[in-house]
DNA sequence: ACCCAGACTTAGGAGGTGGAAT
DNA sequence: ATTCCACCTCCTAAGTCTGGGT
């Protein structure tokens, strides 16, 4: 049936943007293994997408002369001064209507600048109940609330299967119904128990024992626990890595006895072993506990996540997203990253700051101790800050997506792209003049616009060498990390790019350019070294600070946000066949998506048994072929039976023959779709897109559309997490 | 004018879990 | 009942961008 046709569906064709777009290949060096894939998708373009990916187990590290390199990290460059919106605007304000008709309802800013804070308040909490104006988005909210509310509430919640009795009783908060604070002000009250702390460490019992020079040694408490982080990760790659094992023996060195550390020099020495063994049995005896054991377990997380895990924040109970603190351990830096194997130091609540509102019950710190400081800033979201010791770095307790405070964001978010899309046509014009500019730092920025735009590429803020892996994105690449090609594969003016991403995560793609850019390219690399900066004039600062002129409020990253749902509208829009089954309608949804995907290269190391359950599935397949022969024979038989002897029996026959032979069909078909889908998505990783750059009212619009269920989109979490979306789109909603 | 810390989003992997397959 | 595997949740690193301080 239309199987075959599924399987090589050539890559759709689509010009939203009207440019072009070579082959666009991907290499992650991965195991040492070469597969070809191909996938359905591509955007912006007429050309079939071919992608061959490499996979490994671990990141790239792509070679680089480092002596080579002759370009400053940190440049002092003339610095713009921000101008307030309008006085620059490139583009006239002219918010697409559109977005205007839905965006989220903001108070205008200054509307009560000079009242004091507390009657400020006192209006909010009126605005707030009054809702004074309202605008068509929240008419037509208020307008499905009003229906909702003729409903009984309690359909709300679809009794999850009877088997989680206590899912939450009481009703969802429609955030998305409200006013939102509009003077940077985050919440007004803000109560919560402070973080949990990973627990003591508990030292090995006697018969672990560990070595030095093969001889038993035993080891002070510090050093012990410092071991046990290395003994844990001895099967990890990590372990065998020089850097790692450098910075771990000179962070553990510090934690030894003054005898220790004169005993024990060299950590090939050293025998973690029994140290190993002992950390896989305890998970081992952990997951042999008997049913009652593992449930006792449980219910003692469960109060700890109810007591931990909520705030209270405006009169609402919301989830927390990290109430835990992060344990000491070996920190794990991704790609070549200089730190790895140093000691993630262990928290106290002594390094630990406090912020919640005034008067509100302040978390008790364990007993014995103290916090660092109590906070009450309500200009910021998170509950529990602490320094980190590695990059010296704040890290945060902060709320679950699902949370009035994320969610906002998020709404926000896809309605600054939506933005974009109403301005996007004259941003992309302005570009291509200005890569005709007589000033160099103009014609930069355009062409790394170019790109931003066009490959979806990371803004690439500058990052202090020696302290992280080197990574880069569009304003921080260098020569080095791209290769013209006047001539190649039949295309011209290509573009061969080479380099590691965001996570070490290399990106890989030939395209083809637009001959002034070209042109553009050979200029900025004239009289260059390979490790210099091939946008030498510029930096994320100028150019986000050039980007808000052209719009208030864009950066770099909206593009992405931008391209990647414009794809995947356009992509739906395409590949969704209204005569499919619904097995092939998600099919074509996960197309879509992983044309995203591609786009903003999210991939994944494949997982560990992906050719074994390729093959297993496989023999279902054939197994299920076989059936279905068999079957059309015996429909085939049964019919000429029925020809022979023309009666009711032999009637039936056929028509239980033919059923079966329906439904074998149709299972065998979900399963070549379910193949299909799942060869195609071996190394690509749909999550990150679906969760943070795709507008969930498409995707929500589009199972409104089809009549395809939710959950076969987005699982709980992510029902949850986009519950306003959810609520919100119709089936006719356009981004 | 510039730098840097801070705040918040985006990212892939580890490991757990629960349901299907045997 | 046991094993297997796919999916989900958690975890925390690594980005982006803002804004305050000097």
């Amino acid at each position: 049936m239309r199987l075959s046709m599924l399987k090589n569906t050539p890559t759709p064709k689509t010009t939203n943007t009207g440019m072009e777009i070579g082959t666009s290949t991907r290499i992650a060096s991965r195991n040492t293994r070469t597969r070809i894939v191909s996938a359905a998708g591509v955007r912006n373009t007429a050309t079939m997408t071919t992608r061959t990916l490499l996979t490994a187990n671990t990141r790239v590290t792509l070679t680089k002369k480092n002596t080579e390199r002759t370009r400053l990290r940190r440049r002092s460059l003339p610095h713009i001064k921000k101008e307030p919106f309008d006085t620059h605007s490139f583009a006239p304000k002219v918010v697409h209507e559109d977005a205007i008709k839905k965006a989220p309802v903001k108070r205008p800013k200054d509307d009560s600048d000079d009242e004091p804070f507390s009657s400020k308040l006192e209006m909010m909490k009126k605005v707030k109940l009054e809702k004074p104006h309202e605008k068509p988005l929240e008419k037509k909210a208020k307008k499905r609330k009003a229906e909702d509310d003729k409903k009984p509430r309690i359909k709300e919640e679809p009794t999850d299967k009877k088997k989680k009795k206590k899912e939450e009783p009481e009703q969802k908060w429609k955030w998305w119904e409200e006013e939102r604070y509009t003077d940077g002000i985050k919440w007004k009250v803000l109560e919560h128990k402070g973080p949990v702390f990973a627990p003591a460490y508990e030292p090995l019992p006697d018969n672990v024992r560990f070595y030095y020079d093969g001889k038993v040694r035993k080891l002070s408490k510090s050093a012990e626990e410092v071991a046990t982080f290395f003994g844990k990760m001895l099967d990890h790659e990590y372990t065998t890595k020089d850097v790692f094992r450098k910075n771990f023996f000179k962070e553990w060195r510090k934690e030894m006895s003054h005898e220790e550390r004169s005993v024990m020099t060299n950590l090939s020495k050293c025998n973690f072993n029994e140290i190993n063994e002992y950390f896989k049995t305890k998970s081992e005896e952990r997951k042999n506990m008997s049913k009652e054991e593992k449930l006792k377990i449980r219910q003692e997380n469960e109060s700890i996540v109810k007591t931990y895990g909520f705030c209270l924040m405006d009169g609402h109970r919301e989830k927390i997203g990290n109430f835990k603190i992060e344990p000491p351990g070996l920190f794990r830096g991704r790609g070549d990253h200089p730190k790895q194997g140093m000691l993630k130091r262990r928290v106290r609540p002594e390094d630990v700051i406090i912020n919640c509102s005034k008067g509100s019950n302040i978390p008790q710190p364990p007993t014995g101790h103290r916090w660092k400081e109590i906070r009450h800033d309500n200009k910021v979201t998170w509950l529990c800050s602490w320094t980190e010791n590695i990059q010296g770095q704040v890290k945060y307790i902060m709320l679950n997506a699902t949370s009035r405070i994320k969610g906002e964001k998020d709404w926000q978010k896809y309605e600054m792209a939506r933005n974009l899309k109403g301005v996007v046509d004259k941003i992309r014009s302005q570009y291509r003049e200005d890569w005709k500019s007589k000033e160099m730092r103009i014609r930069q920025r355009a062409v790394a616009l170019y790109f931003i735009d066009k490959l979806a590429l990371r803004a690439g803020n500058e990052k202090e060498e020696g302290e992280t892996a080197d990574t880069v994105g569009c304003c921080s690449l260098r020569v080095e990390h791209i290769k013209l090609h006047p001539e190649l594969d039949g295309q011209e003016f290509m573009v061969e790019f080479d380099f590691l991403g965001k996570d070490s995560i290399r990106y890989y793609n030939k395209v083809s350019v637009e001959k002034r850019v070209f042109k553009n390219l050979q200029l900025f690399m004239e009289n260059k070294q390979s490790g210099d900066d091939l946008f030498d004039r510029l930096n994320t600062a100028i150019l986000n600070k050039h980007l808000q002129e052209l719009m208030d409020g864009l950066t770099a990253k909206v593009f992405r946000t931008y391209n990647a749902s414009v794809t995947l509208q356009q992509q739906l829009k395409e590949l969704t066949n209204p005569d499919d089954n619904l097995a092939a309608k998600i099919l074509s949804y996960n197309r879509a998506n992983r044309a995203v995907a591609i786009l903003c290269n999210h991939q994944r190391a494949a997982p560990k048994t992906f050719e074994k359950s390729m093959a297993n599935l496989q023999t279902k397949i054939d197994a299920k072929r076989e059936q279905v022969l068999l079957t059309r024979r015996e429909v085939k038989s049964a019919k000429a039976d029925y020809k022979v002897r023309r009666d009711e029996k032999f009637r039936k026959i056929v028509e239980n023959k033919r059923k079966t032979l329906e439904r074998l069909e149709e299972q065998l078909m979900k399963l070549e779709v379910q193949a299909t889908d799942k060869e195609e998505n071996k190394q690509i990783a749909l999550g990150t897109s679906k969760l943070n750059y795709l507008d969930p009212r498409i995707s929500v619009a589009w199972c409104k559309k089809w009549i395809v269920p939710m959950e076969k989109v987005y699982n709980k979490t992510q029902r949850d997490k986009f519950a306003w979306a959810i609520d919100m789109a119709d089936d006719d909603y356009e981004f």
